[in-house]
DNA sequence: GTTCATGCAAATCGTTTGCACAATG
DNA sequence: CATTGTGCAAACGATTTGCATGAAC
């Protein structure tokens, strides 16, 4: 067994994080790439992705899992629900309270012990709805 | 523009269904491919992804993206919600009743138009709670 | 100076696709 | 016979990894 690694400063890292702390488009790991390739020219996506993995890690980004092409990663830890728009592919957060006590639901109808759940809705944003 | 196909029947499409409507595991591409290789076997990988999204496409099947590696797939195509073990990796049909009105209070809180949504629930399966 | 992070390229994994041939209607 | 389905292998796209070098502590 390897001890746990204790992590050392990286400026791409830090630039990832903050990065992800100022949007909240949720982007994706290309997104993150291209807008740090100016600033480190020897970037790589090697590296885009080890930091990600390490901050969704420490708990400070999560990985939000669409589909089964690509992921994304969102700087807002706190829990909440996800709108996808099915004509942009644009992802939002939703202004719904987070309902904790459904988890105590499946727990009453199974013998399961839920420890979370998500939730995402589909249909059309704000602004493709309007142009329809 | 191309004519949309006319389907034609296939003996390998048939079984993949019947093979998704036998069973609940919610089974993925390769352990559908290994469960009718010894019946085609000369079947490929190819073949069992072209007749699952033809079955997906005709709405007899539905496609479970879990996470962002591989595929499941549902032969129980009514809405009902999923609980995913972090355990073992099972993925189990929950006896919720699926919320519909959910999508309605989501368009009055934004300027959405909700067509779907879709709810996950994640923590420890019946076998693998009782094993603690 | 030991450990962790980087860049690069190659590897991996699930899935998709082009093509020649077989099966369906 | 016109069209769709199959098997095979190659291609694909997102992500991961091995390795030598560089930065952090």
């Amino acid at each position: 067994m390897t001890d746990k690694p204790r992590y050392k400063r990286s400026r791409q890292r830090e630039r990832i994080l903050n990065l992800l702390r100022e949007t909240d488009t949720h982007p994706t790991a290309v997104w993150i790439y291209d807008r740090l390739k100016p600033e480190f020219h020897n970037l790589s996506m090697g590296t885009v992705y080890r930091n990600l993995h390490i901050l969704v890690e420490q708990g400070l980004v999560a990985k939000i899992a669409c589909g089964s092409t690509f992921d994304r990663f969102d700087g807002n830890v706190k829990p909440h629900y996800h709108f996808f728009c099915e004509k942009c592919g644009s992802v939002l957060d939703l202004p719904l309270e987070v309902d904790e006590s459904i988890n105590r639901k499946v727990d009453e109808l199974t013998n399961f012990v839920t420890r979370s759940h998500k939730m995402d809705f589909f249909g059309l944003c704000d602004q493709c709805s309007s142009r329809l």
